[in-house]
DNA sequence: TGCAAATTTGCACGACGGGCAAGTTTCTGG
DNA sequence: CCAGAAACTTGCCCGTCGTGCAAATTTGCA
């Protein structure tokens, strides 16, 4: 046990650059033939002879080649928690995750999760690994939420964690669908301005319990700019 | 192409009932050796032994174990959007899936599904297969709430439509996940009776947009009986 | 420098999933 | 009733997957 209490931050060692750069070369191997050979075309021992390692190797990194590709959506979803984190703890949790996910739209942040998205969409429903990824980022919502929330009595609260959780997760991915649906890998200022405001509608029909009959943006909580038509 | 529009259901043949009844061998010995043996401990080949046919056309009816476990789910969810879609058209969404869901909350209904959630609870994250079928029951969701909406412009109501219905699947597996967590698999008539609770409250903090700040039950729009402490 | 620990690699093995072409069963029209 | 068509089952084969194991190689530390 070290006396430091950051181990992989404080100690860019040796075998710590070359793991974490060997792991960058599996995924962008696995990207790159995945742009080249399209999704299900390619073997792992393929990964493992663009990375320049062997088969058995790769799978000391991961268990699959969804797995190397799923890194990239849990990059970004890593990314996601991070800003949810450092969102005042009395602000309420919608609005902590509309800010946390407003600040993600931008290029750099959105464009490997785009590029991942186009090119597995074609078939149809997402990766284990991938569903992995959000299911784990559900799950860091659920242990903010529950801080918040922070009764000590512990079994009432589950249920409205639990759900909020969920739903904020299911609504952001119901925003990111519609946005590829919409503009494909379009990351121009309009079109991440539009994901912008697609995420603070999504968070806005959460927020307003999907009141509106058949019309859309209910209300809006932040005097963002709206998308012009 | 048949006169007939229902041809599954009014041609009971001999073909039909044989398909329908190696199905069910199936997934009866796939769920026989989940209890005896507990998840990931048996093979493809076990299935087909036990139900009493080759390994080959185990593979004509499902494309792994977990398909042919997830036919329980698929059961479950094919019922929920049956009760779902029968329910008047101008009724708000959030009430027939409030309804439909409580419908469900019969022994012989969760029964099943109970048991294959407690069975497979220790392996943490849901098979592919089955989560394939949860997002089977969102689309149809989906289908539904456009008919709903029914708007003749098209893309404003999609994310309307997607973040609702992702919203209710998810709280009702919030739901589901909360019940099981506290009671296991009893299906007693209380166990049950606060199943259904649970479910209207879950309906019930989407429909108020989880405004309560850490006391759950925002209101219940059914005067039902609530869980006695 | 030399030893201990971590990491890579090759090998082998059982399981997976599906294409293919025989067998077998069921349905159809004569 | 029966022969041919269609659907279904089965065995065989193949490439891939994921992992345990032990030898070989690299890195860290004294």
């Amino acid at each position: 046990m070290s006396i430091d209490g950051t181990p992989p931050a404080a100690t860019p060692s040796r075998r710590e650059l070359n793991k974490a750069a060997t792991r960058q070369a599996i995924t962008d191997a696995a990207l790159a033939l995945l742009r080249t050979r399209g999704p299900g075309s390619f073997t792992v021992e393929d990964i493992a002879d663009a990375a320049g390692i062997s088969r058995r190797t790769f799978f000391n990194y991961f268990s699959s080649t969804d797995a190397a590709l799923a890194s990239v959506t849990h990059g970004f979803l890593d990314n996601a928690i991070q800003q949810f984190r450092l969102r005042p703890a009395d602000e309420p949790i919608l609005q902590s995750a509309q800010a946390a996910l407003i600040a993600l739209a931008d290029p750099m942040t959105v464009a490997p999760l785009a590029e991942l998205f186009t090119l597995t969409q074609q078939s149809a429903l997402m990766s284990h690994s991938e569903l992995e990824a959000w299911e784990h980022c559900t799950e860091q919502i659920i242990a903010v939420a529950r801080e918040r929330v922070a009764g000590p009595e512990d079994s009432e609260d589950e249920l409205y964690v639990r759900a909020l959780a969920g739903a904020v997760i299911s609504c952001g991915k119901a925003a990111l669908e519609v946005w590829f649906t919409r503009r494909g890998a379009d990351l121009s200022p309009a079109s991440l301005a539009e994901l912008r405001q697609l995420l603070i509608d999504a968070m806005s029909l959460l927020g307003s319990g999907f009141t509106a009959g058949s019309t859309p943006a209910p209300f809006r909580p932040a005097p963002s700019a709206s998308v012009s038509s």
